[in-house]
DNA sequence: AGATATTTGTTCGTATGTATC
DNA sequence: GGATACATACGAACAAATATC
């Protein structure tokens, strides 16, 4: 159970520990925690488990996300070889 | 057509229909109606129709599910008789 | 064997409403 | 008013197992 503090919102704080536990190697590139493998972990709502996920792929461009899915660590691979 | 209280979510008031059905009588043991049938039915998103078999599994215990098969009016069979 | 349809499981995208701070 | 956080609800897509033809 995380201890939440009160300086920071819930969902950075999330980003804290995903973002450790992706530089650490704990989670290596290819499939990241889903959403739902954030609400249930933290046990907070959708929208603050995606509010994680945007964080870590806009601001912090950790992973990227395929909708539907899932996000992967790493940068957005490229797209090229196709029509 | 279903008319939607606004004090209990409609998973919720779908859930109330379906278990008097069940215990009713007119949903029999056997084969419940799928999520498809409850889209269609109630008029509502397949998360919607969704919660409402969670709930009337892991909450009120009424049925249970075998997955890519659907779900069914009854107790969980016991898996006896298998190495 | 193969194609198709059905059904549950899972995932992300989006929007709304409520409450709190 | 704005940010945070909860729950609800719509939509869409992919996967896998099962059943049927």
């Amino acid at each position: 159970m995380i201890e939440w503090r009160d300086d920071l919102p819930r969902w950075r704080q999330i980003a804290t520990v995903i973002q450790r536990r992706i530089t650490s190697g704990e989670y290596p590139p290819g499939r990241l925690i889903s959403e739902n493998g954030l609400m249930q972990e933290f046990g907070v709502a959708r929208n603050t488990a995606r509010k994680t996920i945007v964080w870590l792929r806009e601001e912090k461009a950790l992973i990227y996300t395929r909708p539907n899915l899932g996000s992967f660590v790493g940068p957005e691979p490229e797209d090229d070889g196709e029509e």
